[in-house]
Order: C-alpha cells, then structure tokens, then sequence
DNA sequence: CGGCCTCTTGAGACAGTTCAACCTATGTGG
DNA sequence: CCACATAGGTTGAACTGTCTCAAGAGGCCG
C-alpha cells in the first residue's frame, strides 16, 4: 500500500480539517499510483477523453501550443495540486501536460469522483476551494503577463511559488528547490530564455533571489514583495504563509 | 414575475438537456434581480463575503489593479454567465467586476445554491462544466497575452465573443453589438488604447473586421480565423457555432 | 457653450526579441 | 578514456513591437 495523500490533505486543511472519513474517501482516490519520466506527456492536447490526476510526487507544467510552435506554459503543478481535472467535464482537452522531475501521480476514477461529490458535500466544498484557489493563481498568472514587466514577474512567480511549496514544508532557510529550467520560465512567462537568463541576473545583482543548480534562494523578501506587489491574499492561505523571512 | 434564465440555460443546454425540475431550481437561483448603471462595481476587490451573480442582461468586465496604477481586466462577461463564483468558496474576493452597460444580475444565495448542488447533481455538472469552460477561456486569455502578437490577440478575442453572443442569439450577419471602448480592449489584451487603436485600424484595412459605433462586423471569416490561428474546441459548444458565415 | 469621453495620428523611446557565438556540465559510443 | 553530442546557461549587438508623450478631432450632455 503506497503512503499518500500527504501533500492534497495538508493543502485542503487551508480550507477546513480533513475529516478520518474524508481521509478515507480521498484515499480511495489515490489508489492507482501512475509514475512517469522528466518529458513524459500526462495528457495531450485534443478531443480525445483525458486523464485527470492528483500529483503526488515531482513536477509538472501544463500547456498551450500555437500555429506558429510557440508555447505557453499554463501552470507549474507541484505536489497536493490537481492535473487535467477541467477536462472531466469538458469534452475537450484543451492543453497538454508534461513532467518534468519523475513524478508520481493518482490517475483519478471519474465515477468514483462523482460519488465523492455527491456524497460527501463537506469533501466536495474542500475540493471545489482549492479548485477556486487555482482559478485564482491562474487569474493572476494572467495579470502578470498582461500588465507586469519580465522582472514584476519572475518576482511575483517565485514568491507565489514559495508560498505554495511552503505548504508541503520544502522551503527552508529562505530556500527551495527548483527545477525549472530558463527555458520553461521564459515559456511560463511569456519571454525568451535569453531574457530570462538577463533577468535573473538582474535580480541576483540586486540582492533580491539566486537560481542555481536547480535551487532558489530569496536574499531580501522584503524587497521582493515591494518590487512585485505580492499580496498573498488570492491563495486563501492564512494559516501558512511562504515560509520566508526577512533577513 | 421577471422574466428569467435564458440566457443560462441555454448556455447550460449545449452540455446537456436542462430537465424541467432543473429549471425550476434555477429559476429559485435567480429570484432577486438587481440592477445596475454602467461603471457601478458589482464587488470588489478586497477581504470581504463578495456576492455571486447570475448576469441576466448587459455586459461586465472582472479585473485587477496593480500597485503601479495598471489595470488588467480577466474577462468580459456577457448574458448568461456567472459572475463572482469563485470567491464563493474563496474567502477573499480577488477581482472587481464593473458593469460596462446597463445590467441586471440575479444574486445568488450561498445556501440556496449549496443545496442545489447536493440536493440535484445532474445539473450540479451542468454548472461545473460552465465553469470548467469559463476556466478554458481563461487559460485561452493567458496563452494570448503570454504568446500572440497585438493583432492575433484582437482576432482571436472577437471570434471567441462572436461564439459565446451566438449562443444567445445574438450574431446576425457576421455582425454583433459590442459596447467595449479601446480603453477597455487595452486592458483586457495587455495593450495600451493607442495600439489598440492602429491594431482596429489595420484590421479594418486588411478587409478582415470592422469595430465602429459599438458594433463589430467581421468582413473575412477565414481570414480571420487563419490569421488569429483560432480553435474553438475549448469553447465546447458543438452543438453552436459562432454564428458567422463566409463571405 | 464648455467639458468630457472616445477616438485618431505622429514621433521618439525602450523593453524585449532575434541572431549569433561561446561556455560548462553531463552523458554516450567507439 | 577520448571524441562527440546534447542540454542548459551566458553574453553581445542589432532590430522591432509596443509604449510614452503630445496634440487634435468628433460626439454627447448638462
């Protein structure tokens, strides 16, 4: 019997306690363990029935390609987030979803799903709020490109990001792994690698955060949050905050 | 007695038939209509029990405000859709919402849509799904700002609005009522109202659409969608189109 | 009539892109 | 154990899409 569910229930607690019932329905969804490798495709763009997924393990982004080969990267999912579940309803998957550490993830049943809904109504609202809470990240994933400079928003990634992986307690010492490469942020933020690459410098010779070997450090959270404008109140996250501190 | 819900329910039809007691629910849902004069905030942004709305006639935006003064607004809301669901569970309300023109919305009670959607889980999925779609659109959004170009942006936005003003009927002679200023097209596609204004300007030149007097004509349809590269499969309403036909 | 909002156009500035080169680390087959 | 390939990162120089600043025109309303 695999151990599970650590990070998703840590994650709804934000919302109100996991009950042992509720402990228990969750668990029955995370009962068939998929595993795949950095590259794999968890879904793929198209009409065709797509999976959805609790990640449990790793690192995934989620994606739109264009005409013209141009991606966007939609959303980093980490541990505790849901993958693909849009697309239980939709007829439609309508982006693709790559991992990129080894990731282990519980490919969800969708009528064992539906009866969770409907049977546990308590469950279900935990569940609809952190679907809420990622609608919300996405709105302001949306603001960043439409109206933040590429340094507003690399900012205002990391610390949103610190502030989620803080709630499965891997940010410590104002440090975090990261495994992220320029060339999935510049996709993620709507820039070139090589701008990227000029605007990390930028940051790291402001004493503001570092990148490197896969781990992310924040030298001066005060100023980042200055310089982004990050208001963590769209993550609904009061009882855990980015597990930073001023230095 | 108002007259109400076909706007919504026609929306939710495309997903699956809206039975009569579901109807009668709905028409419990949308009992008090409230009215408002174009510029009056539906909520706002801050921490505070934000209300839900059904939008039963007139168009809105939902947006954010920078520190900086910036202005981004997420999407434009037309009849029949929801406004504000997200911070029903959420417990901060992470957007504004202003009416662009004269509006009337149904309020939606909290405990009154709890027990819908325990009490009637058929169309529980009825209303997930128009919220999973409103959730595509909304990654469609961001992939625009993030990877398209000023003027595929524009294209791309006035297909998709074409598509959802047909589902009410609204699109005659690959034409439609469009009330948006170029200061609201510049905040919702990341622009300033002067670009917007020579990206207009160059459609219209190009023989692919037109915008003048709050009205929007669409000249060359497959123009249009060849050059925004438009897909409206994330849309998921195969049973409509956008209303527009070849010339 | 004056004030305000929206739309329009021009000219110069700049954030971010494109193209190109090179560097380091890691892995792989001969 | 070297030769080579690959992936990620770094830097420079020229180019361009979009912004900023500035000015003016048309329509609507009190």
């Amino acid at each position: 019997m695999p151990q599970v569910l650590p990070a998703l229930s840590r994650k709804l607690a934000l919302f109100q306690p996991v009950l042992p019932s509720e402990r228990l329905l969750l668990q029955g969804l995370q009962r068939r363990i998929r595993h795949f490798e950095p590259g794999d495709e968890l879904a793929y763009e198209g009409p065709h029935r797509s999976n959805a997924f609790i990640l449990e393990a790793g690192w995934c982004y989620t994606f739109k390609v264009l005409p013209d080969g141009g991606r966007q990267i939609v959303t980093i999912k980490v541990p505790g987030d849901f993958l693909g579940w849009r697309t239980i309803l939709l007829r439609t998957s309508d982006h693709g979803c790559t991992a990129i550490t080894p990731v282990a993830a519980s490919e969800i049943d969708h009528d064992q799903l539906r009866q969770v809904m409907v049977k546990a109504p308590r469950l279900a609202a935990s569940i609809l709020w952190a679907a809420s809470r990622d609608e919300a990240m996405l709105v302001e994933h949306l603001t960043s490109l439409g109206r933040r400079d590429a340094t507003l928003r690399m900012a205002h990634f990391f610390l949103e990001l610190a502030a989620r992986l803080n709630i499965n307690g891997e940010v410590e010492d104002n440090s975090f792994d990261c495994p992220l490469s320029q060339y999935v942020l510049a996709d993620l933020l709507g820039l070139t690698s090589i701008h990227v690459n000029r605007v990390l410098r930028k940051l790291r010779e402001a004493g503001l955060m570092v990148l490197r070997n896969g781990r992310v450090t924040i030298l001066d959270l005060a100023g980042m949050i200055a310089l982004a404008g990050f208001d963590r109140a769209y993550l609904d996250q009061n009882g855990i905050d980015s597990g930073l501190k001023p230095t």
